[in-house]
DNA sequence: ACTTGTCAAGCAAGCAATTGCTTGGTAAAT
DNA sequence: ATTTACCAAGCAATTGCTTGCTTGACAAGT
């Protein structure tokens, strides 16, 4: 419920919005202080290992204080969770509003995939990756109904790559495949190292495309 | 200590053995039992998503028992983990001593990988890969070095494909893209699905790979 | 101007269950 | 008679969560 109130705001001007994840309802709130909190515990230390203590902690509570903005502890989780995938299809959606040429586009779409990956709404959409198979299955089953959407919208992207000819291989296995090599980047991105997520992006076109020169 | 017994066991006449997993001398007996349980419950629920009490009743002993085999949860997370490392970088270095063509070999290295990763071995990889950070230190830094050498051997093979002319892009990012994707498969691999992890590896090389006819 | 009522937001305290782990014992095997 | 592998029982700490109460802000009534 409270999670998907995130969805009913206008999106901001979209035509020529900065390419960054645009903020769901939750800035100056002590709610959003606790679901920012969350996420960076969560990620670091996985959902179990963080304790509503370390959450209240970090946001300066007492431990049942964060009750009152939540029902339970899963209740952040799933808060957590539905914020990292609505945020990364949003953004994805804007990407395809562009209506680049295909090839284009595909960049546009893995970059901006990246930058919120690895940039500031990492904690969220890590959180999704690797902690949302500890939701029971009610919220599991939202979840992924989300993430079938973000892979079928990505799907179309490599649908035109393949016509213009960019892409050998359009099938679900390479999707898996490329959104693989992506979301596995969390894992060793180093922000103080010499690639940034745009050039990581470049790289990864550059590896699965047939440039045409 | 008692993870690294595993490594003065002799591997099992090098050259026509099966390309599955070399089994670590831990069969039989009830300390490979626990570690068996541990890593598919870790894999099911996370490590701290599983009790010991879990682990205890999986293989039918009390709550106090694996304490017997194992000094602390903790270790029992190590074992797995390195168990997980240490048959990869077997695997792997079986691949190679096999003296194969560059593109031939690093099929070959793809398709183990993922036939482990995938396949029976699935738990203890997948744990290695998921839920090692959640190490100490201490630990972390052991597996860290055993995942360099893996990195650096497979490294060695994506040299050799550059050289052949077969791959453009031979670096440290590239690699980690490649092994992203593989690693990534654990997460949406289907066991009754139409691809098998074979299949699978051959439709990454033809994705990252520039064919020469 | 002053009381009164309401409500959001949190605190203090603690409860029941669960946690990792310990201890002392014991039956079988060697 | 020693060792191996385990059990029965439980302990101290931690866990998610609940309860009753306080506080400050704001509005309405008089």
């Amino acid at each position: 419920m409270a999670a998907l109130t995130m969805t009913d705001m206008t999106v901001p001007s979209a035509a020529d919005a900065p390419p960054v994840a645009p903020t769901s309802g939750e800035e100056g709130n002590r709610r959003g202080d606790i679901i920012r909190a969350a996420g960076r515990l969560f990620r670091q230390k996985g959902y179990n290992g963080t304790t509503i203590r370390d959450i209240a902690d970090a946001v300066g509570m007492r431990s049942g204080s964060p009750f009152y903005h939540f029902k339970s502890k899963h209740e952040i989780l799933f808060t957590v969770t539905t914020e990292g995938i609505e945020v990364m299809l949003r953004n994805l959606e804007m990407v395809i509003a562009k209506g680049q040429p295909a090839r284009e586009c595909f960049e546009d779409c893995v970059a901006t995939h990246m930058n919120y990956l690895l940039g500031p709404g990492r904690d969220f959409a890590w959180v999704m990756l690797y902690e949302s198979r500890l939701l029971d299955p009610a919220e599991r089953a939202i979840v992924h109904r989300m993430s079938a959407r973000y892979e079928e919208v990505f799907s179309a992207v490599l649908d035109r790559l393949q016509a213009s000819g960019h892409l050998h291989d359009a099938s679900a296995v390479a999707r898996k495949l490329i959104l693989g090599a992506i979301n596995w980047s969390a894992q060793w991105y180093d922000e103080t190292g010499a690639s940034d997520p745009q050039a990581i992006a470049r790289q990864l076109c550059a590896l699965v495309l047939h440039e045409k020169n």
